[in-house]
DNA sequence: GAGTGGTCTAGACCACGAG
DNA sequence: TCGTGGTCTAGACCACTCA
């Protein structure tokens, strides 16, 4: 078969991969250098370097430039729940960032708003105690969301009210979703390898008059991150966890 | 920023995704030889290897032991539409095995049926002209699709049928999508770098009775294939909540 | 057998983090 | 400054494909 060589540095995966399982090397650990880990499997460090690259596509270590390798605790598995809009998880902490800038190109035309109009942009990084978990980007027209536009430091209850008041009421909300490598950019802000796989989600909601309300970019790494979608949840309600 | 040292495998990715973007390589086309790309670029082979692998990554590039590295022909990019059952997509060739199992551990919670009741796989992979695009794995409980389950070699037309009949209408689809990086036999099965991202969407559907009606599992390519989820107008008992 | 990619070695030098 | 990871080199040897 496939799979009778084993390379060495699955075998080096494998190992340490197991001595993490079984708790003896703890969450939040720091592994032994790379130079010390090449000397006890014996092999060279660029081969180390590949068994360590396959537990960070697992999420499973974190490098640190200058640091050394680190056991992720093991965050908890966050179900994204489509079908609504922008709603806090109780179990993560958001920071958001607000800023005003006016459409252009791609988001242009997601928002169906001409060249130039005046967009919030509200950029949110949810964390699970120190780390962080999440990204969202939303981006609303500033002329529904009219005056009550808040400024540059803004609550998740600020963000919350802003969006729990559409209007007309909502008519369709569309979710696109698709599996990517992140850009550097994601990969550095939620601190994740950049083989790690994530989840993008990108929601455009639509009210009765047909105008875009909001257009959200999810960002969603796919170690400690799922979405579910469901048709007709006509008696549940939907709850916080699944 | 960030991004102000450009490594040279990243060099060498941009130069050659401009050439084939540009047409100076075209869809098809055997990349000269990693010994002589190397020279070309005046990089050592493991440099210019990195370099190839991000193009894997995009799903630019693939490589095929002993022959070379070939430009992969851009698959038309499907959407995948959630809410339903199986249906075929008529841009694709799809090729099903049928197999007759007994449930076990995970598959059988997630059928709710006991351990080794009797079900059906199907295995469908679906072609894009000679490349593989998508594998899909059906479970339906056998004695639900009572005696119509076919036989060995069954034809798309035939589960398309078979699926397009559920006894009680169905109640409720609920689909969870993750990404994730492929296992090797999804990357060897579709022919893909075991770095491109892929989309697993674990589909569960229901009948007015409670029964499940099927559980299947798709695996997606990040660079063909996205997935889509629309709330139905219809239907909007749902309230926008915060 | 010739040519290709797959894996690995044993170093080198640079960039980052903390004391 | 020191130890860490980040990147790269210039080979070696093996496995696969095809003539």
């Amino acid at each position: 078969m496939i799979s009778a060589v084993a390379s060495r540095r699955h075998v080096i995966a494998d190992d340490l991969r197991a001595q993490i399982s079984t708790g003896h090397i703890k969450a939040g650990d720091r592994l032994p250098s790379e130079a010390q880990l090449a000397a006890r499997y014996t092999v060279s460090t660029p081969t180390l370097r590949n068994a360590l690259a396959l537990l960070q596509a697992e999420g499973l270590v974190e490098k640190v430039h200058g640091k050394g390798n680190f056991v992720r605790h093991p965050l908890r598995r966050i179900t994204y729940i489509g079908g609504g809009l922008t709603r806090a998880n109780a179990a993560l902490h958001v920071t958001i960032r607000t800023t005003k800038l006016r459409a252009h190109g791609h988001l242009a035309t997601l928002l169906r708003v001409p060249a130039g109009s005046p967009l919030t942009e509200f950029l949110c990084l949810s964390h699970d105690g120190k780390s962080p978990h999440s990204l969202t980007r939303v981006y609303i027209p500033r002329d529904l969301a009219s005056a009550d536009v808040p400024g540059e430091s803004t609550g998740p209850e600020e963000l919350a009210t802003l969006l729990a008041k559409p209007s007309p009421p909502l008519a369709e909300v569309q979710e696109r979703v698709c599996a990517r490598l992140p850009t550097p950019m994601e990969a550095t802000t939620l601190r994740i390898s950049s083989t790690l796989a994530v989840l993008e989600v990108t929601r455009v909601a639509t009210d009765n008059a047909g105008h875009i309300v909001e257009a959200a970019f999810l960002i969603l790494p796919g170690d400690r991150a799922d979405a579910v979608f469901t048709t007709h949840p006509t008696t549940k309600e939907r709850t916080a966890e699944g």
